[in-house]
DNA sequence: CAATATAATAACCATATCGTTATGTAATTA
DNA sequence: TAATTACATAACGATATGGTTATTATATTG
């Protein structure tokens, strides 16, 4: 664990809208399409911080179908020395969500 | 703590120089003219490291003489859930530049 | 196969970041 | 007071960052 390589793992963590996807994902996985319409901004930009999280190591993804689902990568976490415990609370933005219809169901979402 | 100050936080640390000021504040309060022998950038260059660091809230300075001494904020760390246990250590430089005469000793330095 | 849905990539733009050199400020010393 | 030391600030430039729209890739569905 060198100097450039936890910058750069911090860096992937500082930003606001990261921030709550880390904060979501510690609830639940999640894919873009429904991260999306929590954040006022594109498909596109939902998908580029998914993918300067995923470079940095901090979330893995997983294909189901049509969906990319991600999850935290909690060890790397770890390894960085950032715990997740003062992250503000995401519960009410997944519920609201729940409400629109807009969590997606798979195998994959599924408690199967 | 919201996302945004949460962010503000982490960018002030994501750079590399500032981690290994970090690191070094994590051994023994220093001031400018220790640090910039160790990193290669001029002087304006550290000070706005420093600034940076200072505005986050993470450092803490103190004028002793002609000297301002920075310390570490380890509450303001923990507010951020950031560990500091999986720095490198920076004691081998820190002995470098004792054997340099480099390390400023004053009131502030000393253990006095 | 054609149409649709999800996600990634490309090209571009505005702003932030991190370095530089030059200059200003504060404290000490001759 | 004048010179020196330590640090901060100003102005500038190259690169990174974070958004956009347009397009492409992948998987599912009719």
């Amino acid at each position: 664990m060198n100097f450039e390589s936890l910058a750069d793992a911090l860096k992937a963590l500082a930003d606001p809208t990261r921030l709550k996807v880390i904060a979501l994902l510690n609830i639940r996985d999640c894919c873009v399409c429904e991260l999306v319409p929590l954040f006022g901004i594109s498909q596109p930009a939902v998908s580029k911080h998914m993918s300067r999280l995923k470079s940095a190591g901090i979330v893995k993804e997983t294909r189901k179908g049509m969906w990319v689902f991600y999850s935290l990568n909690r060890d790397r976490l770890n390894e960085i020395g950032v715990s997740l415990n003062n992250l503000p609370d995401m519960t009410n933005e997944l519920n609201e969500l729940q409400e629109k219809g807009l969590l997606v169901q798979c195998d994959g979402a599924m408690n199967s």
